[in-house]
DNA sequence: TGAATTCCATATCGAATGCTATGGAATAGC
DNA sequence: GCTATTCCATAGCATTCGATATGGAATTCA
């Protein structure tokens, strides 16, 4: 043991998840990620390999934290229209922030680094895979409760609702405003009526 | 008058847009755009001002070809539902080629540039407008023969549409098989049933 | 044929990229 | 207090970036 590190790896990770983010991955440098984190080349390079493990760490955290959010809004109780609903509005409010349109980082990795990074890849999917999942138990029980009806293909719905969810996150990214976005989540939700 | 040039400038740009399309504008880079379009930088330079405005070019060149068979296609006469899938379907062909999943370059656009850059923005913009008034144009129509309910709010439905041309695009990109993209389609028509 | 002009091919520019090396500061165990 | 070890700060590496400059080839007009 000798000097400990001044740096919360976590909260590093964070910051470097918010930059990435907002920039994407080609556009953000190591500069960057300094900068925005205030960790310097040694610390950010002894946790995460290199910037492209960084990269991969910040998909991870954003699973952990933005998608767990997401996830957790669907669990809550309630009729299924008002709880998807509430749940896009959610992701209005997240994908829209102060100092402008960033999207979601999966979202945006999809359009920028799938076709080209396997790893980064595969995070996109896992993530797409559990929302399905948490919208196809939500709407299970829906069916189940007698609110939708039992001949409807919850697992076609399920992933309607979820690219819903990019699709959002790509209207935020492009600049459209509230109105527009709650449009079509007013729309979207209608399919389930 | 001298030396003429030895390249076409629209072919040249032709290759340019699918450069800009493959790799995104920041993972372009110039060497690559001489190699794709096989002109010298003096003769790029000197058509196009410099990487941007080449990038804008080509985005307008997207949209006199791709954009414009889209429109096209919703154009061609037939019953609503199907002449939709078919255009959602020559999507379809077009965001997934041979050579991997490119999607749609102002999908693309719209997720890596349009928080930081106003021109290709506005271009953006201006293409979902395009198409959300092809949408709208066919959606009336069809309320006019009575195969759309005169209640349905066609405004609401044409941007529905249109953003699901970019979802449908996302999902190609993102390397989504195409059984999983025709299932969205499938699920989006649906709700003008 | 020769001067003028425009193009092609390539060398080169300063700046930025991802990443590594180096030197000194801070802590641990002895 | 001393040494070993780990961290911080910064300089530096080779490479690539967008953009430009240069020199010669090709063509037009006289």
């Amino acid at each position: 043991m000798a000097r400990p590190r001044e740096f919360e790896p976590e909260e590093a990770l964070d910051k470097a998840m918010r930059q990435f983010w907002t920039k994407g991955y080609h556009d953000t440098s190591i500069r960057d990620l300094v900068e925005a984190t205030g960790v310097n080349y040694y610390g950010l390079y002894g946790v995460f390999e290199n910037k492209h493990g960084l990269f991969l760490a910040a998909l991870d955290r954003y699973r952990d934290t933005v998608t767990a959010e997401i996830l957790a809004q669907l669990k809550q109780p309630g009729p299924l229209t008002d709880v998807i609903t509430k749940t896009y509005e959610h992701l209005l409010n997240i994908g829209k922030t102060r100092c402008g349109p960033i999207g979601c980082l999966m979202c945006n990795t999809a359009v920028e680094l799938a076709s080209e990074d396997p790893a980064a890849a595969s995070k996109v999917h896992a993530n797409m895979a559990q929302l399905r999942k948490g919208f196809r138990a939500k709407l299970t029980e829906a069916q189940q409760s007698g609110e939708l009806a039992v001949e409807r293909d919850v697992g076609a719905l399920a992933e309607f609702l979820t690219t819903t969810v990019y699709s959002l996150a790509l209207l935020l990214r492009s600049g459209c405003d509230k109105a527009y976005v709650r449009r079509h989540i007013r729309t979207a939700v209608s399919l389930l009526d």
